[in-house]
DNA sequence: TTGAAAGCGCTAACAA
DNA sequence: TTGTTAGCGCTTTCAA
């Protein structure tokens, strides 16, 4: 293979001195070289096909070019891939790479990922997690731009967004209501991840602000998974009255839902009307009928956040850290229809 | 905030050269300083907190302990999870980190990508495809080592590693076979992806070895969806002579034979069988009673991807390019019981 | 309008 | 046993 071409390579071709070239090819703002010279210059540059070392760049500039994306966990959710493609994506089109650190959710890990990415001379860091939590923000990044991403930091002035799950989940029990129902159920995570409240919240508040029945037999809570939705919906289904709609704490438990249904002799939407929150299209567009639910907005959230980031790493005004509450955007299926007769 | 500390403060510090701070903090082999200079060293740096700066060092040592990882897709798929986590441990292991690139499966893109990590000065690069096919190696990367993940590369003498999908299928089949079935059918992907035609051949394989039927009405192709496979598992139902045990291209086609069962008034494992492939979790684990399938080995793709490129790094031996079959195991639920009668 | 040269922070060959 | 110094490839100040 031929050897790599350097700036003094380019240089002696066009016949003049690496100065020159760094102006002409960095576009150097008044910079004075001879329009001549300067196509000399960009001539030799494409003949020998020049492509400047990104890391000399980086040791005298002291910008990388490089973005630190650390996470807790990436394999074990789908999510993961929206997030980083969008973060991955904003930082692509401006030329930006993700250097990519994962830390199992060890707080120990995340000191060393910090550190390991503030060696490499980052400009900057997210810190993702893959379900909204609150986190802490290791110290080594002290020193850098930085935001956290679907995720609130417990303390310092750093921006964040997260999404709107409160609001999201108002829009799916409102469609319950709007498509006429007046006893609906909620199931929900019997753990108690931020989301769990936002979601629970925002039900109740639905059904009180709509003069609707709210009690304690219209909720059931189990693990947050199909079989935890099955026995959930269960539970519903066999009580006394039961509900004509149920709002899912996620599209796993509606899953669960759906089967429970079945099993009672219950078609959706028809007996039934059910709706689930995450829009988990391996589950949400593949089960029958398809699940209306709110999506978590992981693509938007990941773009938002590497776009605060670089907007902290250009300007020099100092941060105003901001916390963004990203919308849950309702997807409409066939899962609701009007309760019966 | 603190201005970092730099090699030639902790020199200071201790009263020495930076080299002698360069030999003793890198453990340079037969380097001899004296082990009372070596400990004021030591905790100088201690003290300091000196962390060397990566940049600096790979520009002079030409190795950034970096690794490149193209991506044609990442979003849309809850695999590359778990290949990326396989990777990115791999490379932790040894102090490596994962540059991301993704291209959206876009051959422009690819090229960008590879410009931009040779520019990197990255070590080595993965070129990973989130599902088994070929590949065009970008030539930008000739000059550096580079491995194909979950991809055949058309051309050159590059590592590659795919999962074992004829083996995956066999052992599928052949628990079905060992169950008792006599008619087994399969529905299975109406496009071509290399996939499909290894699991297909499969099939075919161990039912003539077996003196099993195996004509065209035991095998329906739709799209490799939970729709799909609900029409294909129709017409197989539906037919004359219905097999007891379906063999699905992928769980989610499961997913769809599952409910089409259901429709039929089949009980799954008791009236029919039912086995899937790739072990998608989300589905595999989520519908009842659980699938049987063979589980795509995507992290440990991303293993030995990292691994065998380091080695290819650090060796000085020339390469011999391998091309590795993963082992899909055999992961047994419930959806596979004996014929009725 | 151009070139020389310093220096980003580090490693490593060479001298002392 | 330790220190001096020449680069790695680039940007940028300063001089010509």
């Amino acid at each position: 293979m031929a050897r790599k071409v350097r700036i003094k390579d380019v240089a002696e071709r066009a016949g003049v001195s690496v100065a020159s070239v760094s102006f002409v090819l960095n576009n150097v703002e008044g910079a004075r070289v001879a329009p001549e010279t300067r196509e000399r210059i960009k001539a030799a540059a494409r003949e020998l096909g020049y492509q400047p070392n990104t890391v000399a760049r980086g040791l005298r500039t002291q910008r990388t070019h490089m973005i630190g994306f650390i996470s807790d966990e990436i394999a074990t959710t789908p999510f993961a891939g929206q997030m980083i493609q969008g973060a991955h994506d904003a930082a692509h089109k401006v030329g930006y790479l993700l250097l990519m650190l994962n830390t199992g959710g060890d707080v120990e890990e995340q000191h060393l990922a910090a550190r390991a990415l503030v060696q490499r001379q980052i400009d900057g860091a997210i810190v993702a997690t893959m379900y909204h939590q609150r986190i802490e923000i290791p110290e080594e990044l002290a020193g850098i731009p930085h935001v956290a991403l679907d995720a609130e930091p417990v303390s310092g002035a750093v921006s964040s967004v997260v999404p709107d799950e409160f609001g999201g989940a108002v829009a799916v029990v409102s469609e319950l209501i709007t498509a006429g129902h007046r006893r609906i159920g909620h199931i929900t995570d019997r753990d108690w991840p931020i989301a769990k409240g936002l979601r629970l919240d925002a039900y109740r508040h639905c059904l009180l602000s709509n003069d609707l029945p709210a009690g304690d037999s219209l909720v059931a809570a189990d693990e947050p998974s199909s079989h935890g939705g099955y026995r959930a919906a269960q539970v519903l289904l066999n009580a006394a009255n039961p509900p004509t709609a149920i709002f899912c704490y996620n599209d796993r438990m509606a899953m669960g839902a759906y089967r429970a249904a079945a099993e009672h002799g219950l078609r959706i939407p028809q007996d039934l009307s059910i709706a689930g929150y995450d829009d988990q299209q391996l589950i949400s567009d593949a089960i029958a009928p398809g699940l209306t639910t709110a999506a978590l907005p992981h693509y938007d959230m990941g773009v938002w956040a590497v776009e605060t980031l670089l907007h902290q790493i250009t300007s020099t005004a100092p941060v105003v850290p901001q916390r963004h509450l990203m919308p849950c955007p309702l997807i409409r299926r066939h899962s609701i229809a009007p309760p019966r007769g």
